[in-house]
DNA sequence: TAACCGTGCCGGAACGTTCCGGCAACCCTC
DNA sequence: GAGGGTTGCCGGAACGTTCCGGCACGGTTA
């Protein structure tokens, strides 16, 4: 090839040649079987008419000669890819908790032998996707992502994880938690534990998250007759911002006696602003043994029927400390909660297994086992700790 | 098909018919910008020998028809798959620097029309991998990682993000940090600023990260006729075990007067040690303004031209409390040393353009731009914060 | 025994791309 | 103006798989 000009697309592995000496195909097994490749396809794949003993020695003879579907080939003849993309938001903060629900979601997605590939946050060739990938997880999609609606009507099923409050085509699929109920549920357990003027650090943006926490942190004091003290931070907020925006709260209203932060990772922010004002955070743990008064709920339900007795009342007037104790809680469970001082109660979203139930959908999706259009929902668990914890 | 008796593989996307109703092809724009198909792919790959003009108007078809081309037809006749498998440590922590690195990767590998597949940590088939991928990273590969070994020889170029310290075969690359010279450099650092007694919690375990720091810390305080306090705590210690650690320590050896905590995340415990044992650390930062006195050496030098004048000497005697001060740094920034209080100077391990490093290199190995058997190196740099702050 | 049917296997045609060899037509040179 | 070289394009053969139609063969039924 004399002049090569213009190079639109890369062509990146063209002189590599593989290690292997030579692959072993089908027709390779056949000969070796006595069969025709035929026969040895329709054996590995338990399709077509086979005799048992035939299958048999088939895959035995596959077996010894270490023979490797060429994928490529399959993908071609089958017309899909055997993979499915993988969108996640482009945020700095809250990566630990999209790893552990891209690992779910590989985890899942392998057992159907499909890949994960990685799609780059900035969104890159909106179309070349659909000839990649069968299906699409999109997690978390923000309206303002620009990469989204793009994968949206990319003409493969897609399969979101919370719902996409954008005007954008719907997905195909949907698995979506109750944040709602999560929400509630941290509100009447720390009601259940004394407090009376709770707090909600709601998170800005228009993640169908944030939006649900917003409305239901806005919604339950109408319904319980209680004043909840409303503050949005940045969907991402670091803990110096959710110990700023603390801070202020409790010069502003100093009755707050609760405090609930959405935004994962924050939560350090509310103990430091917790101590700066002199309020001492539930039980202070005993760390020497390891296990502070912590469980688990599980579900949607919102009361804690595991909790002990309830010790309400008490709470107001205790006479240790100058100003009543504040109880601290955390919409998303993570590193920071756990290893906080004290560990900090919080809804455990369990993203392994959103991330797995979610490659499950598109995975049933695709092989026509569920209808498109289809929602489902996923579990979260309330992890209390210490930092709710009763006063002793 | 009658019987189907035993499904050794599933069969994920057999009967999902694509939305778009007809996908457009080589020949259809053959057709209809009057050429074969040869010239069409001649004249969109760049390669063979064609007219500008005939280039340019296929172009323009291909273009108006919306042709994409079948990425499976291509990789069979190619004979590549046209992606890169990406192999991340199966760890709890430190997934955010995971994530960010492999964010990088994507980055660099879309840049070369490869995807980038995640793999489950737990490595599954192992021998199935090398028909999907064209090549492998492998990052902090773990010598007691049971899928390493199957991915080093899976017959594709492998690129390793630090090296591999096990038995099995070498891989074709590595992009390694100089992990002694970031120890070194953070030594270098707390002595500047008045440490006469460091200690250094290093890590556990086999990866060249962690083998590295503890050869170091033994050596650099030999060379420098200082005795440096080497523990050895949890490749992923959390805050927790980090503080149980320096409480010990301080306890056992009241003279340090810096603590170096290897681990990406413990750091935090280490200053609530400081602070039971009534020890001050660093400077104080004044948190409303923001700012903080802070710098940044990048590279591989050991000594900090950014920073002012030494200050020796006077940190033995601060008079205001009654212990000396400590200084703490830690080996791997994230979110939890930026957002520690006070901030806490760190080594930054640059994670996104570490994954981008190692995907450049295998990208570069396999277009043979580069030879196989290459290792580059990877640029940190040291965050100085508050937390080594000279007292004011 | 003839017609019929189910079983087991096979040949061959796709799938959409790349790339090699070849064939005109043109340009240069002697 | 005949020879050789170059340019522009084309046909066709792969790549390795799946799957449809079909063909023998043995067993059942009329």
């Amino acid at each position: 090839m004399p002049e090569r000009s213009g190079n639109p697309l890369p062509r990146p592995c063209l002189d590599f040649t593989p290690v292997t000496s030579r692959t072993v195909t089908l027709l390779d097994v056949a000969r070796a079987a006595g069969v025709s490749k035929s026969t040895v396809s329709d054996a590995l794949q338990g399709s077509g008419r086979v005799a048992e003993a035939t299958r048999e020695r088939v895959r035995a003879v596959a077996e010894q000669l270490g023979y490797r579907p060429n994928s490529a080939a399959r993908r071609l003849r089958r017309s899909s890819t055997g993979a499915i993309g993988l969108h996640l938001p482009q945020t700095a903060t809250r990566l630990d908790y999209y790893m552990n629900l891209a690992f779910g979601a590989v985890a899942r997605a392998q057992e159907e032998g499909l890949d994960v590939v990685l799609l780059a946050p900035a969104g890159g060739a909106s179309g070349r996707v659909a000839s990649r990938v069968d299906g699409l997880l999109v997690i978390d999609p923000e309206v303002g992502d620009s990469a989204v609606p793009g994968l949206l009507d990319a003409g493969v099923p897609v399969v979101t994880g919370e719902r996409y409050l954008g005007p954008a085509a719907t997905p195909s699929g949907a698995v979506i938690c109750d944040n709602a109920a999560s929400l509630t549920a941290l509100l009447d357990h720390v009601t259940e534990r004394g407090a009376r003027h709770p707090a909600v650090l709601a998170p800005a943006g228009t993640s169908a998250w944030a939006t649900a926490l917003r409305a239901t942190a806005a919604s339950w004091g109408q319904e319980h007759g209680v004043a909840v003290a409303l503050r949005t931070v940045p969907f991402a907020a670091t803990p110096q911002e959710a110990e700023e925006t603390t801070l202020a709260l409790l010069r502003t209203d100093p009755a707050v006696d609760a405090v609930i932060c959405a935004p994962d990772g924050a939560a350090p922010g509310v103990l430091r602003a917790a101590a700066t004002a002199g309020r001492t955070v539930g039980t202070v743990s005993d760390r020497t043994t390891g296990s502070t008064t912590s469980g688990r709920t599980t579900g949607s339900t919102t009361s804690d029927p595991t909790a002990g007795s309830t010790t309400s009342g008490r709470t107001g007037e205790a006479g240790a400390h100058p100003r009543t104790p504040l109880l601290v809680a955390s919409c998303v469970d993570g590193t920071a909660t756990r290893s906080a001082e004290p560990p900090v109660t919080a809804v455990d979203l369990r993203p392994a297994a959103y991330g797995r139930a979610c490659a499950e959908l598109l995975c049933d999706i695709l092989a026509g086992r569920t209808a498109p259009d289809t929602v489902r929902r996923h579990a979260w668990a309330l992890e209390t700790r210490a930092s709710t914890a009763p006063p002793c």
